[in-house]
DNA sequence: TAAGCTAACGCAACCGGTTGCGTAGACAAA
DNA sequence: TTTGTCTACGCAACCGGTTGCGTTAGCTTA
């Protein structure tokens, strides 16, 4: 419980008067009796097997038997049982989606927008293929793999798909070695020994090339002191990021200063404080590379508490292509990243991968698209 | 497909090249052959039914072998089938969320913040009653209903939590007729003719006290010309806010004004919109009430390209308190919804409705809260 | 030593569908 | 009438656990 009032509904307008004792002679059997196949079959007269087929529309059952008994089935408003299903195919037709947005204490602060969008595409996506969709928080330490073992081994779900990838993420080896079926969103195992023979398919948004891209449109605005603000070592998309950048610096010959490549956390704050400090530098940068929209946010509050005016003269550009950037003052250049369409080829690699028949390109990489606005431009 | 462009890996730096052939052959049969309670009981030497108790600490076995057992079914990475459990016990310990901000078309605009706030709460609270949470996507129209049937019918989940409700909700009558576990995010059923006889729980943040109080804040600072724009009439949550804003005016005796209580869609670009034609009225509002904090983005960006000054001469309110309001410029005055709060809830009212003892008050009001920043206080 | 009791475990049915195989019955051909 | 064929459907095992009840071995008690 929260330190939210709560009152009863008793205490609500216009509300009606039900107290729990009341519900609960109110409340219904849980509707323990659905029909089942043998109750089909009772009534029609037939066998378990001839319903089974016939609602299979089996065509060693004749037409007319097959109606009467579908009629009957959906007049007894029959739905088969999902559970009785999956045992006997070994299958369960459900994807999981492990992820730590869900976790309440990532320090995110609020929520992060980008799972609803990933969710979108996927719950789109499976839903085309007749897949459910699990939804598991990420466990962290000595629980992170239990959580694999309980929804794979245990039949949870066909297969999972993975996010926030690591360098020597030894979830990994792990399904591998398990052989659980599973897709990456984000970079494999590149850096693991076994890189070229990892067998599983991974889509990605191409971090490197999004901020090589980004830093080279501020490079063309005639910065040199650009920085680069943001992330930690843990992930592949900060490191990628990174290496961007510093791609883009080395291309155009421009030095590479390692104190303008600051590590943070991922909150706007960081973002605040950090430009803050660099602000105040004798020479400070004329240009801040935020490696998420999230950080762009407290670097422009800064520099507008700042009094310095967001635009050519001091540009701000960050990463992803939230809906909020285009709301900001100025509004946020920025990476905008197809999250939507991740999410669907995720699920389309896993069910490859869950029908044994791998896509004929299991590495996918979509482009990151600049969207200029008036925070590196002007109005 | 998108626009996007998409080239392969091998095109990408560094990536190891493998084709969607070579991929084919290295893939791993898919895990088919996992240890069940019959491998282990030949193993073992002994029946079933005896792993099957061991493994329970049932104290009909004695502990020497229960330990054995325990110890080889962790050596083999046994893990129990789900859909074997589920079969018997006919519950699948699986909750479902079905929500419409999952579809990619819902004209939204980006993704609804909400929902991953919502499932964070939804997906902690579950997990600590050991319940999976399924992800649904609501349909709308004909096929709506057979959502719920697939899944509550087809035991896919053992209940159901609903969201966006309507006035005049036919799932309700569904889902009682066929006495299908639900809660409700949201207000029930207080206009169906058997209001006070519907018997699920429910929750909810109090929208119209909510409303009531950010349009008494905006009052008190002496604003009598106050629009409120938004939302249509289609669900709970806009006439409830609608209706705390003509009651805060009431209670205040100032004039309900129609003019200023103008219907929208949810975007922002409605709030730019409808704000812009506002401002260019003879005598314009003061201050702006949005119903939620997306359509407050437009407002106030209307009201910057405008040339009109934001904070204590002319105010905007906005509804949800998004991470988003903070950032904006002024930051905008909202109430928050304790929305993580509200998922934990709602799952505790569903399992208390699965276990046959529902909670002694099953309707949660939580109050928002008002979070006054220089929107409309100035700085 | 036989009857009685309990601890320890096996047997088999069951959950609700699926499926390989077998067979009864209808009908045609010999 | 017998043999053969094909159609339409039944029988029973099976998926992987769970559970009521029965049985056996071992020990105590009369």
């Amino acid at each position: 419980m929260t330190t939210q009032e709560q009152h009863k509904a008793s205490a609500g307008p216009n509300e009606p008067q039900q107290s729990g004792e009341q519900l609960r002679q109110m409340l219904p059997e849980l509707n323990t009796a659905r029909p089942t196949i043998a109750e089909i079959a009772r009534r029609a007269g037939v066998n378990k097997s001839t319903v089974s087929r016939a609602l299979r529309d089996d065509p060693s059952i004749p037409q007319a038997t097959r109606q009467r008994i579908q009629d009957l089935a959906a007049q007894l408003n029959y739905v088969p049982n999902a559970s009785a299903r999956h045992l006997n195919h070994a299958r369960t037709d459900t994807i999981a989606l492990v992820s730590r947005a869900l976790n309440l204490d990532t320090g995110a602060g609020s929520a992060d927008p980008f799972l609803v969008e990933l969710l979108a595409g996927i719950a789109d996506e499976a839903a085309s293929h007749h897949f459910d969709v699990l939804l598991v928080r990420a466990e962290e330490g000595e629980r992170e793999l239990g959580v694999y073992q309980r929804i794979l081994g245990g039949r949870h779900a066909d297969g999972v798909i993975l996010t926030d990838l690591r360098p020597n993420d030894h979830r990994l080896a792990y399904l591998c070695r398990h052989r659980y079926p599973h897709v990456l969103f984000g970079r494999s195992a590149e850096d693991l020994a076994e890189a070229r023979l990892y067998p599983y398919p991974w889509a990605e948004v191409d971090n490197r090339s999004g901020a090589r891209i980004g830093t080279e449109h501020l490079i063309g605005l005639g910065h040199r002191r650009i920085a680069f603000i943001g992330g930690g070592d843990t992930y592949h998309w900060e490191r990628d990021r990174r290496a961007g950048y510093r791609e883009a610096l080395a291309r155009a010959n421009l030095p590479y200063d390692p104190r303008l490549c600051i590590p943070s956390g991922i909150s706007q704050k960081d973002g605040y404080l950090l430009t803050q400090q660099l602000l105040s530098w004798e020479e400070p940068p004329t240009a801040i590379f935020a490696i998420s929209d999230v950080l762009a946010v407290g670097v422009m509050r800064a520099a507008l508490d700042a009094g310095v005016q967001v635009g050519p003269a001091f540009s701000v550009i960050g990463f992803d292509g939230l809906g909020l950037g285009s709301y900001l003052t100025p509004p946020l250049t920025t990476l905008r990243q197809p999250i939507n369409e991740v999410g669907r080829i995720l699920v389309q690699l896993l069910c490859a991968v869950l029908r044994g028949t791998p896509p004929e390109e299991p590495h996918v990489f979509l482009q990151p698209e600049l969207i200029v606005r008036a925070s590196t431009r002007g109005y």
